[in-house]
DNA sequence: CAGCTCAGTCAACACTCTGTTGAGTAACTC
DNA sequence: GAGTTACTCAACAGAGTGTTGACTGAGCTG
């Protein structure tokens, strides 16, 4: 109930307060080892103390430096959340000329971003579960791509390229849904799943034609 | 290390040995507790002991009855199991001269399969990333429905209705786990997501484009 | 019916993990 | 050299898990 002698009230970061640089190694050091962990453990099989002594200080001393586990995993993803705004941006300026080369682009950045911290992507998509503030930051995270897809996905209608139909925020939002939930089979090396040499090619062909083509018959029948 | 009594070796159920039918409705008064429970919490903040009161006994006598709370979880998830198979084969005997509404038959089964435990299938989602069991279950459902589509699929193609292209098993992963991960955000409250009322149309909308249609330029181009 | 078995029950224990307190130390500051 | 501040941890106080060992009562069996 009484929380930590300063640290807990008017937090700026994620962590401790951050007015001396002194220190920042081991909050480095806890965040080096608890994605080191994660690669071969879920967060919640990692004890706070397994992350204390791989940092190289005792228990107490962890809660300095994070109130939570928890917190560690969102200090974790605010870094992927980081990588992906800048990967997700840089499609912005491309040409439209090759409809299919800018959308495997997409993908594979999509891809990309998530397979660099692959361990983080799979224990935040475990963590939302149980912890609002993971899910909330995941969202933010999911919504700058759906976001970015709408945009394309209008643009391309707006100039004939592409039919009118559903939704575009719809489909932008069933899309990314569907890529990130292939992507985390493959990481968490669930089944089924899809080979990861031939992903990206799947997801394409399923992007394309829903984005692209409609289907002479969609009966809305019953 | 020692095992209960005579309840841990040689188990032929999830539960416990079957041998007299008196204690059943203990039983099930913990399985309907879990459910009940699960409605509004995470399986992590579900005590053992919160079973138990539930259910009328101590916390020791639980573990009469169920080794653990995931092996409750994977007893839910069995019937679960047991109505997606009878979901599943209710479709095989369809006619095929409206693809449409075959696969939007499909689709329609799938989330009314699982809005039934809603819970049970968002508890199983989360509890799949630390236990086995769970995961290897869970798997299990999702090949039938995969298995399914990939039949209805190769038979569209064979009869010259879908055109051939990126492999049937790929395709079949892929729009499965598109329409379980978009499930999962409207039974759990996620965002970004889909509105349950437009959820059938968009996915039958990928679905159909993705499997009777082919882009003229998937050019495969990096 | 006396004696035995066995499903079912739980108080009490041992253990692990979490989060907190309070007492420190070492550096830098005026 | 007195005071502040960053930082550290032994020791404590829970909460939860899984186990033990003793008990109850219904059902058989001779």
């Amino acid at each position: 109930m009484a929380p930590l002698p300063a640290a807990d009230k008017a937090r700026p970061s994620r962590s401790r307060r951050g007015t001396r640089p002194s220190g920042d190694d081991r909050e480095q050091a806890i965040l080096t080892t608890a994605e080191r962990l994660l690669a071969d453990r879920t967060l919640g099989e990692i004890s706070i103390d397994d992350l204390a002594r791989g940092a190289g200080i005792s228990r107490p001393t962890f809660y300095f430096y994070f109130p939570s586990k928890d917190a560690v995993l969102l200090t974790l993803l605010d870094r992927v959340n980081a990588e992906a705004d800048s990967a997700a941006f840089g499609l912005s300026g491309q040409s439209t000329d090759d409809p299919a080369t800018l959308w495997r682009a997409g993908i594979s950045a999509f891809f990309t971003t998530f397979s660099a911290h692959r361990a983080v992507a799979v224990a935040a998509a475990q963590a939302k579960a149980g912890n609002s503030e993971v899910r909330e930051l995941w969202s933010r995270v999911m919504e700058k791509w759906v976001r970015q897809t709408e945009e394309i996905i209008q643009s391309e209608r707006d100039r004939g390229a592409a039919p009118p139909g559903i939704p575009v925020r719809d489909l932008a939002v069933t899309l990314n849904l569907m890529n990130e939930r292939v992507m985390h089979t493959i990481f968490a090396a669930e089944h089924p799943t899809v080979d990861e040499s031939r992903a990206v090619d799947t997801l394409l062909h399923v992007w394309l034609n829903s984005i692209y083509l409609t289907t002479p018959d969609v009966a809305c029948s019953g």
